[in-house]
RNA sequence: GGAGGGGUGGCAGAGCGGUUGAAUGCACCGGUCUUGAAAACCGGCAAGGUGAGAGCCUUCGAGGGUUCGAAUCCCUCCUCCUCCGCCA
């Protein structure tokens, strides 16, 4: 949500910061509609004021043993015009607030212009992309052999599922734990545990609510509950309604979860392979730090998630995403591309962003910045990033790391996790 | 699922229809005292909105209702605790 104060006070700002993401924001609406609040307000309040005082004075009489009768009865006939303004005022809030939630966060100014991802910035690289003697299989092809099953996850659960068996299974689960460790024995994240079913506030909270409601799994009967896009939803809303002080920042959480998307708009994207599955793993980072601390604080959690892939040994570029590719809650962000041979490019694999206080405002976590010192309460930035996504991870070591008979030569790092095994060894087909 | 008891300021905890935005304690901030600190004492100390300001409005888990007036009474929901049942 963004600062209304700020809204008011830099309207043409605003319109000018939402319109590089390609978002409309119409000023004369916008005046009208501050102008609505201010008058029926101020009828609310002062009506509420009269029947205060007089309430009071009720009160007084009564002490005093004074028939209060006629200021009970002149009272009571004030009460419908009291009842109409307030009704009039709440129902223009809930409609204005509702708009309100709808506003895009506004990107930073050195974030570049652009419209989609094609506008997006490249901001370095690591590692050189492998040539082959061959052509390079892709995951699905590398998966057949190595227990990586489609058809009967189809079976099971329909389109955009898969199913990882036997030493596969193995290297996903190493995939989560390295990534785990390396985050909380060497970045200093407190690892979480969090449920991967939250209620429509918590998705209000991070902004996946109520504009992206038809991204999200809603499980039936139960109204309110939706299954986690990311977890960071619930790491971010850890401290939702609650004031913290400033000497607890920065809070750095990282958690490992399943994550699930309805992926309602990707209909023919990445209908191949494991890229875009319903359900996926991924390991997040999440950050909420003091305002002065975010910019330097996305950097290091962008880092954090480049120490992965490098670890791995996974060659990746690190993009600026330009302000028309912004997700609705971000200021800025980097995403890290991985090299997949089989596709002879770069693939997202993880996006950092620092949404500033757009989701702290949203779901009211705020910072006491000063103990004991009146108006020094405030709102902290929130960051999150992935650290990264484990399937598409798995994807990406299967396809670096393949050999000319279907092997997967384990990446050093993550053999102290899969028994010191050095390879995935190639079987029969599972198919058959 | 059944029975019962709670949710009040940063924390603990009074208040159960009217000058209560809320006693008291702790924490915190300022001061006196002290070489310094502690203790003691004095003062301050919730948030949001609005206004130049005095002030005004809102908020005692959330939402609705009763009433001239609700933290206090009624209803619904959320949530926590205790006991029983069931269960990984």
């Amino acid at each position: 949500m963004l600062d209304l104060r700020f809204v008011r006070q830099n309207p043409q700002l605003v319109r000018d910061a939402l319109a590089r993401r390609g978002e409309a924001f119409d000023l004369e609406h916008f005046r009208q509609q501050e102008q609505t609040r201010k008058t029926l307000t101020e009828r609310a309040e002062s009506l509420r004021h009269e029947r205060n005082e007089t309430s009071k004075r009720i009160g007084e009489m009564k002490r005093a043993g004074v028939d209060a009768s006629d200021a009970i009865e002149k009272a009571e006939t004030a009460r419908g015009a009291l009842s109409a303004a307030n009704a009039a005022l709440d129902e223009f809030e809930r409609e204005y607030h509702t708009s309100m939630l709808g506003w895009p966060n506004l990107p930073e100014a050195d974030v570049p212009d652009g419209a989609s991802d094609a506008d997006n910035v490249e901001v370095g690289t690591f590692g050189v992309p492998r040539t082959f003697d061959w052509t390079p299989r892709d995951h699905v092809e590398l998966g057949d052999t190595l227990g990586l099953e489609f058809e009967r996850a189809s079976k099971l659960s329909g389109s955009r599922f898969a199913l990882l068996r036997g030493a596969l299974a193995r290297l996903n689960r190493a995939l989560a734990t390295f990534m785990l460790d390396v985050h909380v024995s060497e970045h200093g994240y407190e690892e979480v545990n969090v449920p991967v079913l939250v209620r429509r506030e918590t998705l209000q909270g991070t902004g996946q609510l109520p504009k992206f409601e038809h991204d999200q799994f809603h499980v039936a009967g139960d109204e309110g509950m939706f299954l986690i896009p990311t977890s960071e939803v619930p790491l971010t809303s850890l401290y939702r309604g609650e004031i913290l002080d400033l000497n607890r920042l920065p809070l750095k959480f990282v958690a490992h979860s399943l994550c699930f998307r309805r992926e309602a708009g990707a209909y023919g994207k990445d209908t191949r392979g494991m890229i875009r599955m319903h359900q996926f793993e991924k390991v997040e980072l999440v950050q909420i730090v003091a305002p002065q601390d975010s910019a330097e604080a996305l950097h290091a959690l962008t880092r954090h998630a480049e120490v992965v892939l490098e670890r791995l040994e996974l060659p990746y570029r690190k993009m600026a995403l330009c302000a028309g590719d912004l997700g609705f809650s971000a200021a800025r962000t980097f995403d890290l591309e991985v090299w997949l041979p089989s596709q002879n490019r770069y693939r997202e694999i993880s996006s950092c962003s620092n949404c500033h206080d757009f989701q702290a405002r949203r779901m009211g976590c705020r910072i006491r910045t000063e103990p004991g010192k009146k108006g020094a309460i405030s709102f902290p930035h929130t960051l999150n990033g992935s650290g990264v996504a484990i399937g598409r991870c798995l994807i990406a070591v299967m396809e670096n790391f393949q050999d000319a008979n279907g092997d997967i030569v384990i990446p050093d790092a993550l053999r102290p996790y899969m028994g010191g095994a050095e390879k995935l060894v190639a079987e029969p087909s599972t198919k058959t």
